[in-house]
DNA sequence: CTTGACCTTGACGCAGCGTCAACCTTTACC
DNA sequence: GGTAAAGGTTGACGCTGCGTCAAGGTCAAG
């Protein structure tokens, strides 16, 4: 008969759903044996049909029990598989374009966070400990974007870091208008990354905000990317005293 | 921070890390606590970033411990998920003809086995238990073709019935070579069929044929189809010849 | 010194059975 | 009638990746 495996298979099968109550036996003969008769193979054959339709036995319960429209919860399902889909599908760009990027030469994940537009804002996250998650999340981010919205955030980014160069540069006091601008700047800037840390407004905590600027004055390769060592201080105290006024 | 409940199941998935041996602690206090520095950072990024690929995390514990080439190991994962997608494609078409089916009155695969096409010949097997799986596999088979492919199995189908009665009103035998063709069309036809116990050779099983035959004589339904029941008794006979001389 | 926040180690639960293990019935054959 | 094979029964663990209590130690703050 070359059905032995999926014989014992659906012995269990029946077993499972007589003990969650989906199915129960017609009768049970004196010597134990399960007996399943013509309305109970109507019934376990629905449960096979909606199963192959993917739904979950809690589901199918329902619907066979007719607390459920049925329409109704086809309806759902076909929603959800649909979801789920779109999931599928950013998995395998996410998957595609890191797979290009590694032919590229490019180590997984290895330096390339450098690479002067500063989304490891998160890294201060990370020597948090608690934020290595939303590291990554913040990665994954900038990795399902399309070129162009890289090249806009880019763009963005290092306009603002060539500001804030020129701003300490000048010799401009970090508590004065332009530098607060500037702070106000970056404050948006930051709010537009996911995976920041938000207060209750939308923007970014007082916290990590003032955390972030004390990132950048103390570690040399954010530091180069604000115009070195003195200009990230100015950004740190411009930041400070930002965070201090509005937040 | 607002970090509440994300924070409490980081704080699980370190530990599960942990257990499974993906992610030690790089060193454990006197007083219990974990520790984890830089490296065991880098890794967890890493091991965060590939969960987000939708790896597993064996897969991961392969591919981070270098047993296994990068890019090798996604592009096989890569192969994994645009399967899942087909499936849930095909799952999706499913859902939606049976709530079609279902907007067009139809009841939950109530009645409409007997609908002139024996794909319901499957019914043997749900009488003898087994089959219920076997019966609601080639339901979702029928409901998966296309309505041309449809066409083509019930002309193909009515045509062989139609032979069948002709030959039965006849009266040739039923063990002769006329009848013998048809039993081989018959069992051709059959062949063709998903979900068909099916010997070695590929063909349906001689059990399976010949319990057939007796079921088309026995049901009314069945025998209907084939004729009426002088046709159908023509019909079983001529094919338990066949089976015993060819299978 | 107490309170509360944060840490620790179990252990159960989730979906849907697959897969032993240990044991009883029925069937088939000599 | 005896015996072995086939097929049934009830547990119970395993898988994925943690979420979610429960019971209890540790630490910083008031």
């Amino acid at each position: 008969m070359d059905w032995a495996i999926h014989d014992i298979a659906r012995l269990r099968t029946l077993r499972h759903y007589g003990q969650i109550g989906l199915l129960e036996p017609s009768s049970i003969g004196s010597n134990g044996y399960r007996r399943y008769d013509e309305r109970a193979l109507t019934r376990l054959q629905r449960i096979l049909l909606l199963r192959e339709l993917g739904l979950g036995l809690p589901a199918i319960a329902e619907l066979l029990d007719g607390q459920r429209d049925d329409a109704r919860a086809l309806l759902a399902h076909l929603h959800w598989l649909q979801q789920e889909k779109l999931r599928l599908d950013r998995l395998i760009n996410s998957v595609e374009t890191t797979i290009l990027k590694m032919e590229g030469g490019e180590q997984l994940m290895a330096e390339e966070m450098f690479d002067g537009f500063d989304h490891t804002v998160h890294r201060a996250e990370v020597e948090e400990r608690w934020g290595a998650e939303a590291y990554a999340r913040g990665d994954s981010w900038w990795r399902s974007m399309t070129a162009e919205e890289r090249d806009e955030w880019m763009t963005r980014q290092k306009q603002l870091a060539a500001d804030w160069a020129a701003a300490a540069a000048s010799g401009i006091p970090s508590d004065g208008d332009a530098a607060q601008a500037l702070a106000a700047r970056h404050f948006a800037w930051l709010a537009g990354i996911p995976g920041t840390p938000r207060s209750a407004a939308g923007g970014p905590t007082k916290e990590y905000f003032v955390g972030l600027g004390e990132m950048y004055a103390t570690d040399d390769r954010f530091a180069a990317n604000y115009g070195g060592a003195d200009a990230a201080r100015f950004v740190r105290d411009a930041m400070a005293h930002y965070a201090g006024l509005h937040l």
